[in-house]
DNA sequence: ATTAACAGAGAACGCCTAGAGAACATCCTA
DNA sequence: TAGGATGTTCTCTAGGCGTTCTCTGTTAAT
C-alpha cells in the first residue's frame, strides 16, 4: 500500500505523534527526511491522505493526524493529541474507515449547550453503541448537543457526540469546558497567554475569554 | 480458489508487508517469483484482485494491500454459501470472521460531489462497521463527502454518510441524485410541480432545477 | 491596522522507476 | 486436444521523487 517514503514519513509523523503529542511541521519532516524542499514532503503527505493514513486540516499547520497504520506492522495506540480528541459527529456518520466490528455501549449522559448546569449532565441516561473504531484509549461519553452553537463545525441541535474523557486539552481543539464549576458547554478551546478563550462557531456567537482558573476541561 | 503461483505471490506479499510496511514493487515480486518479467506479476495481482485476495490503487506504485488470506484447513469443499465474507484489515494473528454482534460493516463506494461521475461510486474501496442503532431496514452503503456545498446541514468535507438505498424520495429529504445519468451529487430534493430542484445547504451553491425525467435518485 | 515570520499549497522541470498491457510461446491437465 | 495458467519480450505512459520558486493563509508582534 505504501512507498518506501511514504512508509517512512508515516513512521516519522507517528513518532512524533506519540512523543510530543505534536505532528511535526512540514519543515522538520523534510530535514527527518534529508530532503531539500518542503514541497516533497507535501506531495508525500498528499498520497498517505488518498490513501487514508492521514487526516489533515487543511491550512493549518502541524494539523496532522495518523488515522491508520500500514497493516500489522505496528499496532501501536491510537493517536493522542488533537486526533483521537476531536467530538465526531454520530449523525451524518463521521468516522474513519478502519476494520473492527466491536462496539462499546457509551452512557449518554445528558445535554449540553451554553448555560447546562453541570449536575444536569451526570448522570446516565441512555446508551448508545459506538464502534470501536472511532474510539481510541480511555473513557468515552456522549452527549446531545442543544442549540446550534457550534454549527460550522458540523455540530447541530440534537447530534451526539462523542467524548473523551481528558483533562487536558490543546489550543484548538474542541471541548467540553466548565465554567466557574456550573456552566458545561461545548466549544472551540484557544490559549492566549495565560488566558482562555472559548469560541463558538457559529459567528451568531460571541467569543468568551475566561482566566485559567475559571475553566475546567471535562 | 488460488493457483499454486497466486498463491505464493499473495504469502510473498503478505511477508513483505508484514515484515516492512512497504509492498513490495512488481519487479521485486517478480524477482522472488523467479520469473523474466514483470508482465506475469501483474497477470497475478489482476487475479488475486479479482478473486478478492488483494486491492489495489490503480497507477499508483506499490498500492497493494492483501484484504484476506486463503482459508487454509479446509478439507472439505470450501462452503459456498457464504458469500459475504467480510473483506477487512487482517491484524497480526486475527482472521475471525462472523461479527454477529450490533454493527453492520457497510461497503464505502466512493467519494461524491458535485461533478463525481456515477461510475466513480461503483465499486467497493472499503468497509466500515456502522452500528445497527442508525441504520433502518433496507440495503445501506457509505459514501464520502468531497466539497462543503451541503454545510449547512451538517455534512461537511470528508464526512461520511450513511445512505440508505431506494428510489423514491420525499420533497424535503436529502439524497444522492443522479443527473442525466452521469453526474451523482448529494443535494436536498425539492418537488416543484413536475419539475424538481436539487438545493445544496450552503448559499455559495445555487439550487438547480430539472426536468422529472433527468433525475434519478439513489 | 499593518506587518513580519512562518507554515503549508502547489506549479514546474527533470530523472528514473514502476505499472499496464499487447503479442506470442510453452506446458499441463481435464 | 482445447483452454487455462504461465513464461517471455517489448513498448508506452504515468507515477514517484528531488529540486526550485512562488503564492497564500495563519499567527504573533508592532
Amino acid at each position: 500500500m505504501l512507498t518506501r517514503k511514504q512508509h517512512e514519513l508515516l513512521m516519522f509523523i507517528h513518532e512524533r505523534i506519540k512523543e510530543s503529542g505534536v505532528s511535526p511541521s512540514f519543515d522538520e519532516m523534510k530535514d527527518a527526511l534529508d530532503l531539500a524542499s518542503k514541497s516533497g514532503i507535501h506531495r508525500l503527505i498528499t498520497a498517505l491522505e488518498e490513501r487514508g493514513f492521514l487526516r489533515r486540516l487543511p491550512h493549518r499547520a502541524r494539523a496532522l493526524e495518523v488515522v491508520k497504520m500500514p497493516q500489522q506492522a505496528t499496532p501501536a495506540a491510537p493517536p493522542k493529541g488533537r486526533g483521537a480528541f476531536k467530538p465526531q459527529l454520530v449523525e451524518p456518520g463521521d468516522n474513519v474507515p478502519v476494520a473492527a466490528n466491536d462496539t462499546r455501549d457509551l452512557p449518554i449522559l445528558g445535554k449540553i449547550a451554553a448555560g447546562t448546569p453541570i449536575e444536569a449532565i451526570q448522570q446516565e441516561r441512555d446508551r448508545m453503541p459506538v464502534p470501536e473504531s472511532i474510539l481510541g484509549a480511555g473513557e468515552h461519553f456522549v452527549l446531545e448537543i442543544s442549540g446550534d452553537s457550534m454549527i460550522n463545525a458540523g455540530i447541530l441541535d440534537g447530534d451526539f457526540v462523542v467524548i473523551k474523557r481528558s483533562d487536558a486539552a490543546q489550543s484548538g481543539e474542541i471541548v467540553v469546558a466548565l465554567i466557574n464549576g456550573e456552566e458545561a458547554t461545548l466549544k472551540r478551546l484557544r490559549k492566549k497567554g495565560a488566558s482562555i478563550a472559548l469560541e463558538a462557531a457559529n459567528p451568531a456567537y460571541e467569543t468568551r475569554i475566561f482566566g485559567p482558573d475559571q475553566v475546567a476541561v471535562q
